[in-house]
DNA sequence: CTGTTGCCTTGATCTGAAACAAGGACCCGG
DNA sequence: CCGGGTCCTTGTTTCAGATCAAGGCAACAG
């Protein structure tokens, strides 16, 4: 299970909270935080807790109870669901800024691991609904986030009904991009802490195909292939590629 | 565009409200308006006006203003995407008692089209958003909403990725199934209000394919092919087809 | 009655991704 | 330096679904 102790951060303990508290946070103004007044993160301060979390690491798994709500603060998640033949399918990854629970369910529908090292602001569940219940601010920001998310999914749902592998591996990498960058992320290189495995459960394609297509892309210069990620060469043809 | 004045129901002009009021309302329960207190009900009232609209005619395009939120009170919408490339895919379709514009986006992401006659509760975007803020009631429930269509977008991403076509038209009727049972609807018979151009579009397949997927599915007894639906036959075969 | 139209079905062929198989690159611990 | 991982890439075969082509059938107008 999740590393909901302090890991590294134990100076920080006993009450684990952000070092410096909310008001200092890097990541609030990505997260459903932003906008929210001083009182109010005073408020949501005190039923934070840090938690750490190495690769490969679970932070809960699907059909488990929720019992926690997350705001990612540092790395990346896998978020996958199994089928009940053994398949998988990564419903997506989670980034930081990305709030992990929205829905509000009683059970979590997905499995969230660490792609890399991870660190997340935890909430349990009740005092969060709570305070969401008691903050109509935080309530209509959680909201908004869903209209975001929701978008998200439509964005996906049509990537997956694309015909091409080349149309789906270049939209996925188009649209990570796009996430990165509205997070103030914009570098040149393009991080993927995900596993070709990954890519390929997310995009209803098999490893080979995702690997072929990435090496073609590279062999025709329009991505390049870095340890770690892809550089993008030609942005407007894989813009072309991708529909 | 929508047809905004009143139809058949001239006769509840001028304010062309629900018969009866929302109080009456037949889809009140299944909607976003339950579990509003009766003042919070005559509000919302004051801010509803019926729309009709026959098959076939569009109740908003994709890209333009979002000037309007919808409930659906009467029959089936189909909401759907134009691709840059020109091809189109089927996000959804609405039914009884879903909502129209959770995301509160400025701009429609979807065109939503008439698939039988239709009628709709509509609401002026801002002031439904004047309410929502004020209402943390409403605005809790449509945040609520907003948890049940992102569970429902995540198994649309689920049914895209799914190997086969006969996986993909098993589960879309099956989830029919379960949406239409959800809103009081259990029939043996399962309507089919789009065609099969529609369920192409939606699944990612062609429509050769779905007309073929459905005849094999009729022959081998798992459904029987009638006119404006089918009829389900052997479910717990549909659902091990399904996943 | 006949021609038109829209929607669905069926058949034949082609194509691109899956499946199967194997080899390479890299990392880490001993 | 080696051995045993894991992850990625490459080659070949196979098959499901796309594509192309045609025909059926009901509704409707003239």
């Amino acid at each position: 299970m999740s590393s909901e102790t302090c890991g590294p951060e134990r100076h920080t303990c006993p009450h684990a909270r952000t070092e410096g508290g909310c008001a200092h946070c890097q990541v609030r103004l990505l997260s459903v935080c932003a906008a929210l007044t001083p009182e109010e993160l005073n408020e949501i301060e005190s039923l934070s807790r840090h938690a750490v979390l190495d690769a490969r690491q679970t932070l809960f798994s699907q059909d488990e109870e929720t019992t926690a709500v997350y705001n990612v603060t540092a790395g990346a998640l896998r978020l996958s669901r199994l089928l009940p033949d053994g398949r998988r399918h990564v419903m997506g990854f989670a980034l930081v800024g990305d709030f992990l629970g929205l829905a509000l369910a009683e059970r979590q529908t997905v499995t969230a691991e660490a792609l890399s090292h991870v660190t997340v602001c935890r909430f349990d569940r009740r005092a969060f609904h709570n305070l969401m219940v008691r903050k109509p601010h935080l309530l209509q920001r959680l909201h908004e986030r869903a209209g975001y998310e929701l978008g998200l999914a439509q964005e996906l749902m049509l990537l997956l009904a694309r015909r091409g592998a080349e149309e789906k591996v270049a939209s996925f990498l188009l649209a990570l991009r796009g996430r990165y960058a509205r997070i103030g992320l914009t570098s040149v290189t393009l991080e993927l802490p995900m596993g070709r495995q990954d890519i390929a459960d997310h995009l209803g394609l098999t490893i080979e195909t995702v690997s072929r297509t990435l090496t073609r892309l590279d062999r025709e210069k329009v991505i390049l292939i870095v340890p770690g990620g892809v550089r993008l060469l030609d942005i407007p043809r894989l813009e072309r590629l991708g529909g």
